[in-house]
DNA sequence: GCAATGATTTACT
DNA sequence: GTAAATCATTGCC
């Protein structure tokens, strides 16, 4: 299959990204069980922007995967409860990234379904819960094909696309109004 | 060393 | 709609 290389992920414009992003298929093998699923909804993250964590270009240890080349992984914990997936863009030094948020299964939606314990992979959480990833795979490349890649998956048209701002991140003030969240009309 | 807080989810009113 | 759960990371003392 397709995997996408290293210079998908190396552009300069984060949000142009995000949206070429939506409808392409997540392929994950974790504990040895495939999972694959195609993206339907992510948001673009920039440095230059408050709701970023590396906001400002600063350099923090849990952060650090940002600050690399395009196509590596990017998994924190939040509210010490949900990992969340990013997919880390631009060239190194940069800090630009994408959250993953809502996925459809294609492949082995039992063992997704099992390991969430409900039906439903809208949300950060979920995703990575059902993908079966974990901050141990925080950093790691995804043009190889090794435990996590994308692969070019479904053309999906600019007008199947909707536009809208981020979630869940208030305190960013002006920045969360920013348009640079992308979801798969369905 | 210690207090504050978050790119969320879930359940309850 | 509102609130609690829950902990690694951060920033300040």
């Amino acid at each position: 299959m397709d995997i996408l290389g290293r210079e998908f992920y190396q552009g300069e414009d984060v949000v142009a990204i995000a949206k070429a992003t939506i409808g392409k298929y997540i392929y994950t093998i974790i504990d040895d069980i495939p999972t694959a699923a195609m993206i339907i909804e992510c948001e673009a993250y920039s440095y230059k922007e408050k709701g970023c964590h590396a906001y400002g270009a600063k350099k923090t240890k849990r952060n650090a995967a940002m600050f690399e080349e395009g196509g590596v992984s990017y998994v924190y914990l939040c509210y010490g409860i949900h990992e969340m997936f990013n997919i880390v863009t631009n060239r190194g030094g940069y800090a630009e990234a994408i959250l993953v948020r809502a996925i459809k299964p294609i492949v082995g939606e039992d063992i997704m379904k099992s390991r969430r314990g409900s039906p439903s992979y809208n949300g950060p959480g979920k995703v990575t819960q059902a993908l079966g990833i974990h901050r141990s795979h925080n950093n790691m490349p995804l043009f190889i094909g090794n435990t996590i890649w994308l692969t070019e998956g479904k053309n999906i048209a600019d007008a199947n696309i909707l536009e809208s701002p981020r979630i869940g991140i208030d305190y960013a003030a002006e920045d969360a109004l920013l348009p640079w969240r992308f979801t798969l009309k369905s």
